[in-house]
DNA sequence: CTGTTAGCGCATTCAT
DNA sequence: ATGAATGCGCTAACAG
């Protein structure tokens, strides 16, 4: 570590051959002599040598770095998928560098400014209501959107319906001939609109007469719509998310109540706090790794923009 | 968006002037006229260019990035010192490449050299047993480790004696004459050792026989060292983290049993699930501050190596 | 004050 | 198969 940093030029002297040789044997061309080859990469290895990653990026044009913007960076399901993004992405010797929106338009936009300034290769983007086309313009073939879906821009998305329609069907098979929600109005249209939609789809379909309220994705507003939603009679509950169902049990249980609660999410301390809740998973660490595959691949030109949706499970 | 990147170069036939000029403009040299500084301004701003910071990079020999490496994405605690971290990195103009140690010494290691090829200014880095100096070597006046010390490393730490000794007084003077302990072996040797020795001190200092029990962060160890250690009788426990109680807590209340419990963290859940707890906040967001404040200032010359201690405080 | 010049480290022609 | 020359966009000396 005393030496200065070495370049590309001292690598070439020092191994007696011009530096476009050495340049070759960096990027594993077939064009150098088996003996040339492996005398260079002998130096290289031995002084340690690491090419300039920012003299690759002025002279190709292009930062081997790929953004990743979730939405809140304690979000535990976003935390799921970027455990499974970034390992790929290290793989595939891109460099990660990961924002957080807080669902804010302007704050998505003013990141997506600085990689483009960087000139990174790729974009994962977690969805929420404020992310439209305008936004993403300029990135098509260069981004994927999980959780929401946007025209034009490939994607990966939850099964928001089948998670909704597994949990009533559950308690409808339980003998519930009611079946309390509390969702949400703000922030992701997915969580939001499409859950809250498809329960109310399934109450006409089986017969029933929801029983809704919607909230924000906090447990002080799962807590607060419990209160003023359910009774001692009721005897079901579906919940758009573990942490508003997280809200709504300790209401429940206040009161001493007997409702079964089902809730979308499955998240490590709902399933230790409270392993009586109907559990839905998301897969959120499947929908990382195909998104990543699928960004990976599109910038290596071997695949196009899709629209993949993943299978939630039950457990 | 239509045109193609425009360069500095372009700027400057644009605005009739030499390249240099445009780049004492952007780098607010006060070495130019005011007039001929505004045309500049005024042109940039209507072409939309940004610098390359590719090629500044490569010309200043130094990324304007800051590497920060937690120790988990999902930690709470490492979360809330993120959240003041990153503002400030971005309003210095620098950007922030997100890293995630997962407590694994090879994989911090991994992670350093991608940021020494990278060239990054200055790194913050979160603590855990396996960090040495072996590791930080090269690193010495642009990193600041925050949660565990290092001679010759500028560091930010919590106070764990102060958050343990509030929590012994706050019991003592509620007239508890024993107080129970379940803490942690592994991981992060301040979480552990620290408050564990705290607490034997202050069992000694206060003429109580200790009673403790050591596991990991899971919410399960919790759990299954307060169903080992705790008895109907125990009338007080203090646990070493949020996680650790959440898990004892649930044991407790199987058993229908009354303990006071005392917790360091003070995390969102924590309060709204047990608002009868004993918090005591570490501040992690200030950890966060000062960090990120010594870190740039360090980077600037304008202050060395510091060893900050963040007070706790009790709610 | 402003224009000119010379590289930063690398990849990509072109010669050889 | 390999060396020499060119330029990516920018900053820092040096001129003017």
């Amino acid at each position: 570590m005393s030496d200065k940093k070495l370049t590309l030029n001292d690598i070439a002297k020092l191994c007696g051959v011009g530096k476009s040789t050495v340049s070759l044997v960096i990027n594993n061309s077939d064009k150098v002599k088996k003996a040339t080859r492996e005398r260079v990469e002998a130096i290289i290895k031995e002084q340690g040598y690491t090419p300039s990653k920012a003299a690759q990026a002025l002279r190709s044009q292009r930062e081997k770095i790929i953004g990743v913007i979730v939405t809140r960076l304690d979000s535990a399901s976003e935390n799921q998928a970027i455990r499974a993004i970034l390992p790929q992405i290290y793989q595939h010797e891109y460099d990660a560098i990961l924002m957080e929106s807080l669902l804010d338009p302007t704050l998505l936009a003013a990141h997506l400014n600085v990689l483009a300034q960087r000139n990174v290769e790729g974009v994962i983007l977690f969805g929420f209501s404020g992310v439209d086309k305008s936004l993403v313009k300029g990135w098509k073939d260069k981004l994927v959107l999980i959780s929401s879906a946007l025209p034009e821009v490939a994607s990966v998305v939850y099964d928001n319906v089948g998670a909704v329609n597994v949990l009533m069907e559950k308690m409808r098979d339980a003998g519930h001939r009611s079946v309390s929600y509390i969702g949400v109005t703000t922030n992701d249209p997915t969580t939001g609109n499409i859950r809250y939609q498809t329960y109310l789809e399934r109450c006409a379909a089986f017969g029933m007469t929801p029983h809704a309220a919607l909230g924000d994705l906090s447990y002080q507003s799962g807590y607060d719509l419990a209160k003023g939603l359910l009774t001692a009679e009721s005897g079901a509950l579906i919940c758009a998310s573990d942490t508003i169902a997280m809200g709504a049990i300790k209401y429940i249980q206040q009161q001493g109540w007997k409702i079964k609660v089902g809730s979308i999410g499955s998240t490590p301390l709902m399933t230790f706090l409270q392993p009586d809740v109907l559990s839905v998973k998301m897969g959120y660490q499947q929908a990382g790794l195909k998104a990543s595959q699928l960004l990976l691949e599109m910038l290596h030109g071997t695949r196009t923009q899709e629209h993949i949706v993943i299978p939630c499970t039950f457990q």
